[in-house]
DNA sequence: CTTTATGCAAAGCGTTTGCATACTT
DNA sequence: AAGTATGCAAACGCTTTGCATAAAG
């Protein structure tokens, strides 16, 4: 593989990644870095973002038309709210394991399982 | 609900849907569809592809930037190939029937699942 | 007839890329 | 010193939209 470099963008993109719960897209992670990295610019943060993505140290998800990404790696589901386009965790483990476990492989061999549930707040409904 | 009309366009395009076992993006309905409407435009699949879904009557899928389509509403599973891209049904009932029934609801209310298994066939890995 | 749908072209928007410069190692 | 990463701006590709015309009910 490839050598990569630490830099300090790199490592306050991983760093934001990591404390957030939310499931910010680039342009997100970008706005909130400004902050301690005026200079830094949005390119740096998508190829970043994609290359921890390709590294297997965060998550790319794909919601609503956009890329979102996930500091969390522990495998867990999501919950997309038709309405406000919220995105919450849900951390049951079992889940993902039964679609794991129960999946009948072809040809086609699984690494991992994305489960996303779409719905609303039980006030919006 | 706003009333919709049928149109020729709009027909072909579920018709198309109803017998392809692909995954086809708008682009590809369009092209497929254009050999019996020449003078369909992009635009009016794109709408009508919209349309659809909205109303349920097909499925709208995200996978690696763009949306694809299914004329397919039973519940079903989706496996995408990491090399090559190929996305193909998976049906076993069962696991989202696991995954709606085990989610723990708070305040959100689910209404579908969807899950995606991502990895390669035997051969490339 | 009234209103929705279409085709066309242009605009939108998230994302990627080319290039010269700066920084890691 | 060698080679990767960055910033900037421009390019990209998929998708949506405004508008005048055509078609559906």
């Amino acid at each position: 593989m490839k050598q990569t470099r630490m830099t300090n963008q790199k490592l306050k993109i991983m760093e934001y990644l990591a404390k957030v719960k939310t499931h910010p897209t680039a342009e997100d992670v970008y706005r909130a870095i400004k902050k301690d990295l005026p200079q830094i610019s949005l390119a740096t943060v998508y190829r970043n973002l994609n290359l921890l993505a390709e590294q297997g140290k965060i998550l790319k998800l794909e919601v609503n038309g956009e890329f979102r990404f996930d500091g969390d790696l522990c495998h867990h589901q999501h919950c997309v709210f038709r309405k406000c386009g919220k995105i919450i965790d849900v951390n049951q483990k079992e889940i993902s394991d039964y679609a794991m476990s129960k999946i009948k492989t072809g040809e086609f061999k699984p690494q991992c399982v994305g489960i996303i549930f779409r719905g609303l707040c039980r006030n919006c409904a």
